[in-house]
DNA sequence: ATAATTAAAGATACTTTTATCCTTAATTAT
DNA sequence: ATAATTAAGGATAAAAGTATCTTTAATTAT
């Protein structure tokens, strides 16, 4: 559904809204290790999350990444704008331009309430509402074994 | 949500359903002007549906591609299948390898249902069920205006 | 038989995505 | 001030996806 670069930004960001703050910030190194990413293809990535305001950063000793408060109350569809990824949300299963209810597509009337759902998940759901789970370990975030 | 590639399968597919028999059957000129898509690439995807049995074809004069009636009793799944994408139906939002009920992502109780019916409209909806309103102009299978 | 037509197969090229590495800049601690 | 640490930025590379073109094979019509 979403490319490589988009699925290791949902993961790094939800696992460091769970474990980061302004006065905890987090490593490259431990949040591509936890998300189980590589580690200089999730920097990139990182950096462009930090470009558009999704993740802070600071550089030096005692650097990294956090969230801040405000930012955890993004909508996840926010990371995948900031991935230039958000069409996918919206785009023809059949990958029609012009696919709509006057020139619906031959699956269009079937689609749309799927397509309904995934955007309402994408803009409902939080950042914050996607890590609070984790800390319990009621839900994961890699691909280590339980 | 899915390649270029499927995305220009599923809608030759359609087509072909739609236009072609085993007595009129369609060259690849007129197949990829009626969908929007590029013509030698979509002749390389029409090799693949036809080494996969989802659509058949006859070289030389009055050649061309069409669809058995059997084969369009197909569900579209087939065609993803066929084009090896078949597993994007089924993955994880944030790819993850084991996203289960026993170790779930942070969107896995909300997208499951979600996913539920995405795999239930490519397995229900058959390549024919797909074809069927193209002919009477309630639905569209390319970018061209109306 | 020969020529014409059409898809199959193979070679190649371009673009985008995924990934790594090296240098630079900012910040902190000594 | 200097050294150490950490992210930012830039260059590069490998792989996958998208696309085109040329040659070959099969089939039909003459």
């Amino acid at each position: 559904m979403f490319s490589k670069s988009t699925e290791y930004a949902l993961r790094a960001t939800i696992y460091i809204a769970q474990k980061s703050s302004e006065e905890n910030k987090l490593g490259i190194e431990e949040i591509s290790n936890a998300i189980d990413s590589p580690q200089s293809f999730t920097a990139k990535i990182l950096q462009l999350l930090t470009r558009n305001k999704i993740v802070s950063s600071v550089r030096g000793p005692n650097g990294g990444f956090y969230i801040s408060e405000k930012a955890k109350k993004l909508p996840a569809r926010s990371i995948l704008q900031a991935m230039g990824e958000a069409e996918v949300l919206e785009k023809c299963v059949l990958g029609l331009k012009k696919c709509s209810e006057i020139q619906p597509c031959p699956m269009h009337s079937q689609y749309k309430s799927i397509r309904q759902q995934l955007i309402q998940l994408f803009v409902t759901k939080t950042i914050q509402q996607l890590a609070a789970d984790i800390k319990d370990g009621v839900v994961f975030i890699n691909n280590k074994k339980k």
